[in-house]
DNA sequence: CAGAGTATATGCGTAGCGGGTATAGCCACT
DNA sequence: AGTGGCTATACCCGCTACGCATATACTCTG
């Protein structure tokens, strides 16, 4: 680890992708493509992930140490050797949970200034 | 206007300040330096806005036509000729709305993983 | 064997934003 | 009367995040 742990407050607000990849891999463990498609399937296709930016925020998240790349790997005939597959830290989890609330906050501000009907 | 409506999700996902702005602005018209002052206050300090983003991310508020200059100012007594008071458009507005909307479905989504809590 | 799909990675350009600075008028304290 | 601090707007610089395009390489299907 050349990166330490930091108070999750200090990686906030966090990027909307790299919510989105802490919300795909609080499913279980993915790998880099799989991430792709799962944001468009869960989205309804709205948002449409590029390769670029998940792979850099990916790397973004190793250094952060929200994430580890995970040695435990499918059975060989499901595999692909390519992949790399990623899974959360307890720190990533933490800021997960740390931007959850943030973001619970705003929607509750939003919904104060009556700007917004209370139920959708 | 030189710039015409576009559809609201066009603009989305909003830049965090960006919607700050908007929901400061739900609350009644304000000056550029009245919104710095109640970032601070309505975040408790964590979010310090800092002059730089605040008067450019108004100058792009302006061109998309998130907000207009109004031209109704306080009594002189009150008044500081300096100041330049913002008006959300109804456009502004829808905006506001349909990030609300996102939001809330992120935070959804969060709880749905079993990742947060599903109330603090 | 050509082409589509899978999989990761990098280059390039743009937008958002924080920190700093310029400006200028105001007020308080000394 | 002069210094500094507050109000108020505006711009410059640099960093980060992101999308689009491209490179590479393997697999599967027609």
């Amino acid at each position: 680890m050349t990166t330490p742990h930091r108070q999750a407050d200090q990686l906030l607000p966090l990027p909307p992708v790299t919510f989105h990849i802490l919300l795909a891999l609080a499913d279980g463990d993915r790998h880099g493509y799989a991430l792709i498609q799962e944001m468009a399937a869960r989205t309804g296709g709205s948002l449409k992930l590029s390769a670029g930016t998940l792979y850099r925020s990916i790397q973004r998240m190793l250094e952060q140490g929200l994430v580890t790349e995970s040695k435990s790997r499918p059975a060989p005939e499901l595999d692909d050797e390519r992949r790399r597959y990623y899974r959360l830290t307890p720190f990533g989890i933490s800021v997960a949970r740390a931007e959850t609330k943030r973001l619970t906050d705003l929607v509750r501000m939003a919904q104060a200034t009556g700007l917004v009907p209370r139920r959708a």
